[in-house]
DNA sequence: ATAGGGTTAG
């Protein structure tokens, strides 16, 4: 019930709460001669005033009445309320018919455009009120250097300064917590400190402006510094000050910081503040502590949006990304709303599990769930598409996003992309079409075009890249160096890369030098792999994967007894070569398994599987490479190790269970080995499937034979040689010959493929005659023509 | 009558 009453010769109210209508019909039948009590009601009528809408009706009123002018007060009240609901415009509109402004309607009408964010409005009123003669005063400065502070406008701030300084409030200690802030959002940090040493009183919001400042600036150590130093002072930190130390506790990744943080949060109940718990949690996840994160999520009494990201993403980014999905479940139970941060850190937790069901999954969430996708969540699911093995998903996305939809990281995503999937020139591509589109490649684009040319064995292509990022002036990185290194190694031109390598205007470190021993293991160089492996042994004498290469290149050329020495190396270091391991997803279903496992439920029918593939491939020219097996043992057990490598298994498992039409997509943890690499291109020949592994280095597409990788890390001569002593007799001379003619024109991969087919098709030589005319030099396809007119099945080739 | 410090995501 709203009732107006008049009284005497003015009027009062009674209760106007609720009713914005009612409160209209009220101001309509206001006197139109005010006086102090008609002042004094407005003032109780702004009080209670909720809306935006009912602060205009009374801003109007007040208007036609004409007591603003009279009434300086009662408009700093309603350019306030109209600060308190972001409507600036308004309250300059009121601003400006209001004549006699004091520095205090002046401060109101700064602070109504700082609380909304209008920075410039905010430097333009100051203007005008230094023009105009009013002095600013000690709470004038404060809004100012927040706007500067916002926008990271140093000048501007600066000019305050200097304003505040001569205007006398150098002492101020409101001013200076200003000013501290106003130089670190501006990243000047080391002056804002100036400031706060200059201070003879600091609060608690100075030091955590500092604090917060350092933290800000990646300086978590000066942050915890200045944090005990508080302390001394007997300044109990507040939540906002534990927020921010527990930013930089989390920067720093010290586990025992956190605890004494969590600690601390618990004497002062800060349990309850939604603020704190956040961003302990996030600490405790950065420090790698997830399990703690996760006991305090779980005594959380507030979880918001922010709370479930910081806990999926702790998940993601310690390695655990299947719990983030299954958290991600509860999180929908819990009825949460995941946000497109939420998508985003489960995406890219599906890409690096490299689960394509659950990433295909998320996505038609994503897109049932209506959420927008901006470009960070779509370049997320374009690499996750990438990562999980279906590239025609991610190029799909990728081209039916506008121009404006994207931005330096999407084509950086594409590029890597189209590189671990082996297809250099499409990555080539995209640097034009980037460039025409007016984006400028960045470190990143480079880093990922020098791999991609890696990959696909593109040297010349590589070296060009590498110049004209020069010219483009993006400085060449150790990760550039490493990226050439590798490339040239792989080529076999050892000579170069390590001529490089002693070119690099700084130290080398061990992706440089793991590139060359790389390189050094595919072409059994021992004298260059020994100088390789020193330095990493130097630099990373814990990484046991640097000792497993140089024992590799010592088993090819049968060093044992450096192969011994190395071992006993590990052995006294407590090293272990990380254990393989491979997974296959069949359906909903993900299988792993380790090498030699015997762990799952079908292992007996998987070993069955994989000892049969080997013998229908042996059939077909396969040789096993026992290379690869470490030990010094007899040369049929090394064998035997073969068969049970964990990819092997996977495979065999996914040709026993996989639809035969279906892609079998297997993931593993290090790189594959050489004999798994040849097998599989032999198994997806007999078996015309299609097998896709994505090892720790890039993607493997086996089909009809061969590997998109153009055995590019596993050198295909030894395939090749192989096949070509095993399975040619001498009656297939046409064979051989064409063998020969796709040798000379460096087809090696059909070459193979061929010696392949001779054997399985049972060629004769009377069959086939103008052997001179395929050995002359022409169109490849001519060639195939002149085949298949005899009958012979070349249909793989021709694809 | 008015003021300064805060968390997640390559």
């Amino acid at each position: 019930m709203h009732r107006l009453g008049l009284g005497g010769n003015g009027w009062y109210l009674i209760s106007c709460r609720r009713s914005p209508n009612n409160l209209f019909f009220s101001y309509s039948s206001l006197s139109s001669r005010p006086n102090t009590s008609s002042i004094a009601s407005y003032d109780h009528l702004l009080h209670s005033c909720n809306s935006l809408n009912s602060l205009k009706q009374i801003h109007s009123s007040l208007s036609t009445s004409g007591f603003i002018k009279q009434s300086p007060h009662l408009g700093a009240q309603i350019i306030i309320k109209y600060s308190q609901f972001s409507d600036p415009l308004s309250a300059r509109s009121l601003f400006d018919a209001i004549h006699g402004l004091n520095s205090f309607l002046w401060n109101t009408m700064i602070r109504a455009y700082t609380n909304a964010h209008h920075s410039s409005e905010t430097l333009q009123l100051y203007a005008l009120m230094r023009r105009t003669g009013v002095g600013p005063d000690n709470y004038t400065f404060p809004f100012v250097l927040k706007a500067c502070a916002s926008r990271s406008l140093l000048f501007q701030g600066k000019l305050a300064h200097g304003d505040a300084l001569r205007c006398g409030f150098e002492s101020d200690m409101f001013v200076e917590a200003a000013l501290v802030d106003m130089y670190a959002k501006c990243g000047q940090t080391d002056d804002g400190r100036a400031v706060f040493d200059r201070m003879t009183k600091r609060d608690l919001v100075c030091w955590t402006a500092m604090i917060t400042a350092y933290e800000q600036a990646l300086r978590p150590k000066e942050s915890l510094v200045l944090f005990h130093h508080m302390q001394q002072e007997r300044l109990c930190p507040d939540s906002i000050t534990t927020v921010s130390i527990a930013s930089a506790v989390a920067q720093l990744g010290d586990a025992k910081s956190a605890r004494s943080v969590h600690a601390h949060v618990l004497r002062n109940r800060f349990l309850e503040d939604v603020f704190v718990t956040n961003s302990l949690l996030d600490a405790y996840a950065k420090c790698g502590n997830v399990d703690d994160a996760r006991l305090l999520f779980d005594q959380m009494k507030e979880r918001d949006g922010i709370s479930w990201n910081s806990m999926l993403s702790g998940y993601a980014q310690n390695g655990r990304a299947s719990e983030a999905l299954l958290l991600f479940n509860q999180m929908q139970v819990y009825g949460a709303n995941p946000n497109p941060v939420t998508a985003l850190i489960l995406v890219s937790a599906c890409a690096y599990l490299g689960s394509l069901h659950l990433g295909k999954e998320l996505h038609s969430f994503i897109i049932n769930s209506r959420m927008a996708i901006d470009t960070a969540l779509r370049n997320a699911i374009i690499d996750m598409y990438a990562k999980c093995g279906d590239l025609e998903s991610a190029v799909q996305m990728f081209n039916n996003s506008s121009p404006s939809e994207r931005n330096i990281s999407s084509w950086n995503v594409m590029i890597s992309g189209y590189g671990m999937h082996g297809l250099g020139k499409e990555a080539l591509e995209l640097l034009s079409r980037m460039q025409e589109e007016g984006i400028e490649p960045n470190h990143i684009t480079f880093t990922s075009l020098l791999s991609s040319c890696s990959h696909a064995g593109l040297v010349d292509e590589g070296r060009k890249c590498f110049s004209d990022m020069i010219k483009l002036s993006v400085t060449p990185e150790l990760k550039h160096y490493a990226c050439m290194v590798d490339m040239l190694g792989r080529a076999g031109l050892l000579c170069e890369a390590f001529n490089l390598i002693k070119e690099m205007p700084s130290e080398p470190n061990d992706g440089v030098w793991g590139a060359l021993l790389l390189a050094c293991r595919i072409h059994g160089n021992t004298e260059l792999g020994e100088l390789a492996a020193k330095n990493l042994f130097q630099l990373e004498p814990e990484h046991a994967g640097y000792y497993v290469l140089m024992s590799n290149i010592y088993a090819a050329s049968s060093k044992w007894q450096e192969v011994g020495k190395l071992r006993r190396d590990m052995k006294s270091r407590g090293l272990r070569k990380p254990a393989a391991f491979s997974v296959v997803e069949f359906g909903k279903e993900v299988h792993g398994f380790h090498t030699a496992d015997q762990t799952h439920r079908q292992f007996r029918e998987v070993y069955r599987k994989v000892e049969s593939l080997v013998v229908e491939i042996k059939m077909v020219g396969y040789m096993p490479d026992r290379s690869c097996i470490l030990h010094d043992v007899e040369e049929e057990d090394k064998e035997h190790i073969l068969n049970y490598h964990s990819e092997k298994l996977a495979v065999a498992f996914g040709i026993m269970k996989i639809d035969p039409g279906m892609t079998i997509l297997v993931t593993k943890n290090l790189r594959m080995c050489d004999d798994c690499h040849s097998a599989f291109k032999f198994i997806s020949y007999i078996y015309h499937r299609k097998i896709i592994v994505r090892d720790a280095n890039r993607f493997h597409h086996f089909q009809g034979g061969s590997c998109s990788c153009k055995d590019y890390c596993h050198p295909e001569l030894k395939t090749g040689k192989a096949i070509y002593k095993t399975s040619i007799k001498k009656s297939d001379h046409l064979g051989q010959v064409i063998a020969q003619t796709y040798s000379d024109w460096g087809e090696l991969d059909k070459r193979a493929l061929l010696l392949l087919d001779i054997k399985l098709v049972g060629l004769e030589e009377s069959s086939v005659i103008p052997v001179k005319a395929l050995k002359d030099k022409g169109p490849l396809s001519s060639k195939i023509g002149i085949l298949e007119q005899k009958g012979i099945n070349l249909k793989i080739y021709s694809k």
